[in-house]
DNA sequence: AATGGGACCTGCGCGC
DNA sequence: TGCGCGCAGGTCCCAT
Protein backbone atom coordinates (compact mmCIF):
# COMPACT_ATOMS: atom_id res chain seq x y z
CA UNK A 1 0.00 0.00 0.00
CA UNK A 2 2.57 2.75 -0.94
CA UNK A 3 0.84 5.99 -0.98
CA UNK A 4 2.54 9.38 -1.56
CA UNK A 5 4.55 9.70 1.57
CA UNK A 6 6.16 5.92 1.23
CA UNK A 7 6.89 6.39 -2.63
CA UNK A 8 8.48 9.62 -1.67
CA UNK A 9 10.27 8.28 0.91
CA UNK A 10 11.81 5.65 -1.72
CA UNK A 11 12.28 8.49 -4.20
CA UNK A 12 14.30 10.79 -1.77
CA UNK A 13 16.60 7.39 -1.18
CA UNK A 14 16.74 6.48 -4.23
CA UNK A 15 18.27 10.09 -5.75
CA UNK A 16 20.93 9.63 -3.16
CA UNK A 17 21.57 5.75 -3.66
CA UNK A 18 21.47 5.15 -7.64
CA UNK A 19 21.40 8.69 -9.15
CA UNK A 20 24.08 9.04 -12.00
CA UNK A 21 24.89 5.29 -11.59
CA UNK A 22 24.15 2.55 -14.73
CA UNK A 23 22.46 -0.47 -15.05
CA UNK A 24 24.81 -2.80 -16.40
CA UNK A 25 22.77 -6.54 -15.64
CA UNK A 26 18.98 -7.24 -15.50
CA UNK A 27 18.04 -10.37 -13.48
CA UNK A 28 14.46 -11.31 -14.11
CA UNK A 29 12.80 -13.94 -11.91
CA UNK A 30 9.15 -13.34 -12.92
CA UNK A 31 8.55 -11.42 -16.07
CA UNK A 32 4.80 -10.88 -14.94
CA UNK A 33 6.01 -7.55 -13.87
CA UNK A 34 7.33 -6.40 -17.41
CA UNK A 35 4.23 -4.72 -18.88
CA UNK A 36 6.22 -2.81 -21.85
CA UNK A 37 8.16 -3.96 -24.01
CA UNK A 38 8.84 -7.76 -23.72
CA UNK A 39 10.91 -9.13 -21.32
CA UNK A 40 14.17 -9.53 -23.85
CA UNK A 41 13.34 -5.58 -25.53
CA UNK A 42 12.68 -4.52 -21.91
CA UNK A 43 16.64 -6.00 -20.97
CA UNK A 44 18.28 -4.38 -24.28
CA UNK A 45 16.71 -1.42 -23.60
CA UNK A 46 18.10 -0.87 -20.28
CA UNK A 47 21.86 -2.62 -20.98
CA UNK A 48 24.14 -0.17 -20.31
CA UNK A 49 21.85 2.96 -19.40
CA UNK A 50 22.10 5.24 -16.83
CA UNK A 51 20.05 6.59 -14.68
CA UNK A 52 20.25 10.53 -15.16
CA UNK A 53 16.89 11.88 -13.26
CA UNK A 54 14.35 10.35 -10.73
CA UNK A 55 10.73 11.53 -10.37
CA UNK A 56 8.04 11.06 -8.36
CA UNK A 57 4.46 10.91 -10.07
CA UNK A 58 1.64 10.43 -7.47
CA UNK A 59 2.01 6.99 -6.82
CA UNK A 60 4.42 6.44 -9.63
CA UNK A 61 8.65 6.15 -9.48
CA UNK A 62 10.02 7.30 -12.77
CA UNK A 63 13.72 6.93 -13.90
CA UNK A 64 14.60 8.71 -16.60
CA UNK A 65 17.51 7.04 -18.10
CA UNK A 66 20.62 8.34 -20.42
CA UNK A 67 18.99 7.09 -23.45
CA UNK A 68 15.74 9.45 -23.53
CA UNK A 69 13.95 6.93 -22.61
CA UNK A 70 11.77 6.35 -19.18
CA UNK A 71 11.69 3.40 -16.25
CA UNK A 72 8.35 3.61 -14.39
CA UNK A 73 8.20 1.62 -11.28
CA UNK A 74 4.60 1.33 -9.98
CA UNK A 75 4.69 -0.33 -6.67
CA UNK A 76 0.85 -0.89 -6.03
CA UNK A 77 0.25 -3.07 -3.25
CA UNK A 78 2.95 -5.28 -2.38
CA UNK A 79 5.86 -3.83 -4.51
CA UNK A 80 9.51 -2.88 -2.70
CA UNK A 81 12.68 -1.34 -4.23
CA UNK A 82 15.63 -2.74 -2.13
CA UNK A 83 18.88 -1.57 -2.38
CA UNK A 84 21.73 -2.69 -1.74
CA UNK A 85 19.70 -6.41 -2.49
CA UNK A 86 20.33 -9.79 -2.85
CA UNK A 87 18.22 -10.68 -5.03
CA UNK A 88 16.77 -13.32 -2.42
CA UNK A 89 12.96 -12.54 -3.47
CA UNK A 90 13.20 -10.10 -6.32
CA UNK A 91 11.05 -10.26 -9.44
CA UNK A 92 13.35 -8.17 -11.40
CA UNK A 93 16.96 -7.44 -9.92
CA UNK A 94 19.34 -4.77 -11.55
CA UNK A 95 23.24 -4.67 -11.29
CA UNK A 96 24.02 -0.89 -10.95
CA UNK A 97 27.53 -0.02 -12.22
CA UNK A 98 28.86 0.20 -8.59
CA UNK A 99 28.07 -3.93 -8.60
CA UNK A 100 25.40 -3.77 -5.97
CA UNK A 101 21.51 -4.77 -6.97
CA UNK A 102 18.49 -2.45 -6.36
CA UNK A 103 15.82 -5.66 -5.98
CA UNK A 104 12.13 -4.89 -7.08
CA UNK A 105 10.41 -7.21 -4.83
CA UNK A 106 6.36 -8.16 -5.00
CA UNK A 107 5.32 -10.41 -3.17
CA UNK A 108 1.65 -10.08 -5.17
CA UNK A 109 2.30 -8.96 -8.41
CA UNK A 110 0.51 -6.13 -9.03
CA UNK A 111 3.54 -4.03 -9.49
CA UNK A 112 4.47 -2.93 -12.77
CA UNK A 113 7.61 -1.98 -14.58
CA UNK A 114 7.36 -0.15 -18.35
CA UNK A 115 10.29 1.25 -20.34
CA UNK A 116 8.09 4.28 -22.34
CA UNK A 117 9.95 7.13 -24.74
CA UNK A 118 7.83 9.75 -22.75
CA UNK A 119 6.51 9.34 -19.76
CA UNK A 120 4.12 12.07 -19.78
CA UNK A 121 2.37 10.65 -22.79
CA UNK A 122 1.45 7.36 -20.41
CA UNK A 123 -2.18 7.07 -20.00
CA UNK A 124 -2.04 7.04 -16.37
CA UNK A 125 0.34 10.25 -16.00
CA UNK A 126 -1.91 12.06 -18.56
CA UNK A 127 -5.29 11.56 -16.65
CA UNK A 128 -3.50 11.78 -12.88
CA UNK A 129 -5.04 14.19 -10.78
CA UNK A 130 -3.25 16.84 -8.86
CA UNK A 131 -1.31 16.26 -5.86
CA UNK A 132 -2.23 17.73 -2.71
CA UNK A 133 0.55 19.86 -2.65
CA UNK A 134 0.07 21.19 -5.92
CA UNK A 135 -3.10 22.98 -5.22
CA UNK A 136 -4.59 25.50 -2.71
CA UNK A 137 -7.80 25.73 -0.60
CA UNK A 138 -10.10 27.13 -3.25
CA UNK A 139 -9.43 25.12 -6.28
CA UNK A 140 -9.80 22.37 -3.69
CA UNK A 141 -12.99 23.50 -3.01
CA UNK A 142 -13.82 24.25 -6.28
CA UNK A 143 -13.03 20.26 -7.13
CA UNK A 144 -15.64 18.82 -4.70
CA UNK A 145 -18.13 20.92 -5.81
CA UNK A 146 -19.94 19.08 -8.12
CA UNK A 147 -19.11 15.78 -6.28
CA UNK A 148 -21.77 13.65 -5.26
CA UNK A 149 -19.60 10.48 -4.51
CA UNK A 150 -18.79 9.82 -1.08
CA UNK A 151 -16.14 11.78 -0.03
CA UNK A 152 -13.38 9.02 1.09
CA UNK A 153 -13.82 7.53 -2.37
CA UNK A 154 -13.34 10.47 -4.10
CA UNK A 155 -10.13 11.15 -2.48
CA UNK A 156 -9.29 7.60 -3.20
CA UNK A 157 -9.44 8.66 -7.02
CA UNK A 158 -6.32 9.03 -8.61
CA UNK A 159 -7.96 11.02 -11.47
CA UNK A 160 -9.40 12.97 -8.87
CA UNK A 161 -6.73 14.05 -6.86
CA UNK A 162 -3.49 12.21 -6.83
CA UNK A 163 -1.43 10.56 -4.21
CA UNK A 164 -3.60 9.83 -1.36
CA UNK A 165 -4.46 5.70 -0.92
CA UNK A 166 -6.50 4.10 1.85
CA UNK A 167 -4.84 4.52 4.87
CA UNK A 168 -4.02 8.19 4.55
CA UNK A 169 -7.88 9.23 2.95
CA UNK A 170 -8.88 7.53 6.54
CA UNK A 171 -6.46 8.90 8.79
CA UNK A 172 -7.25 12.54 7.06
CA UNK A 173 -11.29 11.81 7.23
CA UNK A 174 -10.58 11.19 11.31
CA UNK A 175 -8.91 14.36 11.25
CA UNK A 176 -10.57 16.73 9.76
CA UNK A 177 -14.11 14.87 11.85
CA UNK A 178 -15.54 14.19 8.64
CA UNK A 179 -17.85 11.04 8.12
CA UNK A 180 -16.38 8.86 5.05
CA UNK A 181 -19.73 8.34 3.52
CA UNK A 182 -20.60 12.10 3.07
CA UNK A 183 -21.39 13.40 -0.23
CA UNK A 184 -17.99 14.75 -1.33
CA UNK A 185 -20.53 18.01 -2.34
CA UNK A 186 -22.12 18.53 1.17
CA UNK A 187 -19.06 19.43 2.67
CA UNK A 188 -19.54 22.96 3.76
CA UNK A 189 -16.62 25.31 3.13
CA UNK A 190 -15.34 25.40 6.52
CA UNK A 191 -14.94 21.51 6.27
CA UNK A 192 -13.37 21.06 2.48
CA UNK A 193 -10.76 24.11 3.99
CA UNK A 194 -10.15 21.80 7.50
CA UNK A 195 -10.07 18.64 5.12
CA UNK A 196 -7.73 19.82 2.61
CA UNK A 197 -5.48 20.95 5.77
CA UNK A 198 -5.39 17.58 7.14
CA UNK A 199 -4.88 15.72 3.67
CA UNK A 200 -1.44 17.71 3.28
CA UNK A 201 -0.83 17.54 7.29
CA UNK A 202 -0.99 13.93 7.30
CA UNK A 203 0.80 13.67 4.21
CA UNK A 204 3.65 15.79 5.56
CA UNK A 205 4.11 13.92 8.71
CA UNK A 206 3.90 10.61 7.13
CA UNK A 207 7.02 11.83 5.03
CA UNK A 208 8.68 13.22 8.14
CA UNK A 209 8.63 9.85 9.49
CA UNK A 210 9.53 7.58 6.03
CA UNK A 211 6.49 6.07 5.68
CA UNK A 212 4.00 3.69 6.91
CA UNK A 213 5.13 0.04 7.28
CA UNK A 214 1.68 -1.87 7.08
CA UNK A 215 1.71 -4.81 5.43
CA UNK A 216 4.77 -5.39 3.10
CA UNK A 217 6.18 -1.61 2.68
CA UNK A 218 9.74 -0.68 3.89
CA UNK A 219 12.57 1.73 2.88
CA UNK A 220 14.67 1.17 0.28
CA UNK A 221 17.41 0.40 2.89
CA UNK A 222 14.80 -2.19 4.33
CA UNK A 223 14.31 -0.28 7.25
CA UNK A 224 10.51 0.16 8.05
CA UNK A 225 8.93 3.41 8.35
CA UNK A 226 7.84 4.98 11.35
CA UNK A 227 4.39 6.62 10.80
CA UNK A 228 2.60 3.58 12.32
CA UNK A 229 2.01 4.69 15.89
CA UNK A 230 0.70 7.91 14.92
CA UNK A 231 -2.16 6.42 12.98
CA UNK A 232 -5.54 7.07 14.51
CA UNK A 233 -8.27 4.77 13.00
CA UNK A 234 -6.75 2.91 10.13
CA UNK A 235 -7.06 -0.75 11.36
CA UNK A 236 -8.05 -0.29 14.57
CA UNK A 237 -11.56 -1.48 14.32
CA UNK A 238 -13.65 -2.10 17.49
CA UNK A 239 -10.65 0.11 19.62
CA UNK A 240 -11.06 2.57 21.96
CA UNK A 241 -10.81 6.59 19.84
CA UNK A 242 -8.51 8.32 21.04
CA UNK A 243 -10.58 11.20 20.63
CA UNK A 244 -13.64 9.83 22.07
CA UNK A 245 -12.99 6.77 24.40
CA UNK A 246 -15.93 5.26 21.55
CA UNK A 247 -15.21 2.21 19.14
CA UNK A 248 -14.09 2.85 16.04
CA UNK A 249 -16.06 1.09 12.84
CA UNK A 250 -15.09 -0.99 10.25
CA UNK A 251 -17.34 -0.35 7.10
CA UNK A 252 -16.43 -0.77 3.23
CA UNK A 253 -16.68 1.85 0.98
CA UNK A 254 -16.19 1.13 -2.70
CA UNK A 255 -14.96 -2.29 -1.45
CA UNK A 256 -12.58 -0.79 0.70
CA UNK A 257 -12.15 -1.36 4.34
CA UNK A 258 -12.64 2.26 6.28
CA UNK A 259 -12.31 3.28 9.71
CA UNK A 260 -14.17 6.25 10.94
CA UNK A 261 -15.05 6.98 14.77
CA UNK A 262 -19.06 7.47 14.44
CA UNK A 263 -19.08 9.36 17.05
CA UNK A 264 -16.37 11.85 15.79
CA UNK A 265 -16.92 11.91 12.52
CA UNK A 266 -20.31 13.87 11.74
C1' DA B 1 -21.69 10.09 -16.41
C1' DA B 2 -21.24 8.10 -12.28
C1' DT B 3 -21.13 4.20 -9.34
C1' DG B 4 -20.28 -0.41 -7.76
C1' DG B 5 -18.17 -4.59 -7.90
C1' DG B 6 -14.92 -7.97 -9.71
C1' DA B 7 -10.29 -9.16 -11.37
C1' DC B 8 -5.53 -9.23 -10.92
C1' DC B 9 -2.33 -12.06 -7.12
C1' DT B 10 -0.08 -14.01 -2.78
C1' DG B 11 0.23 -15.11 1.92
C1' DC B 12 -1.38 -14.33 6.43
C1' DG B 13 -4.55 -15.09 10.23
C1' DC B 14 -8.60 -16.99 11.65
C1' DG B 15 -12.11 -20.55 12.70
C1' DC B 16 -13.33 -25.16 12.68
C1' DT C 1 -2.27 -29.81 13.93
C1' DG C 2 -4.02 -28.76 9.28
C1' DC C 3 -6.99 -27.01 6.07
C1' DG C 4 -10.02 -23.77 3.72
C1' DC C 5 -11.50 -19.31 3.52
C1' DG C 6 -11.71 -14.33 3.86
C1' DC C 7 -9.19 -10.49 3.48
C1' DA C 8 -5.59 -7.02 2.49
C1' DG C 9 -6.09 -2.58 -1.25
C1' DG C 10 -3.88 0.23 -6.23
C1' DT C 11 -5.70 0.34 -10.44
C1' DC C 12 -8.21 -1.19 -14.43
C1' DC C 13 -12.24 -2.93 -16.48
C1' DC C 14 -16.89 -4.03 -17.09
C1' DA C 15 -21.81 -3.82 -16.07
C1' DT C 16 -25.52 -1.15 -14.69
Amino acid sequence: MPELPEVETIKRELDKAVLGKKVVDIIVNNAKVIKEPKKERFIKELKNIAIKKIIRKGKLLIFELSSRKSLTIHLKMTGQLIYPGDGAVSRVSFRLSDGKLLDFNDRRLFGELRIVGDWRKLKFIKELGPEPFDINADKFKEMLAQKKTKIKVLLLDQKFISGIGNLYANEALFRAEINPQRPANSLSGKEKELLFKEIKNTLSEAIKYNGSSVDQYVQLSGRPGNYVKYHKVYDRDGEKCFHCNGKIKRISLGSRGTYFCPSCQK
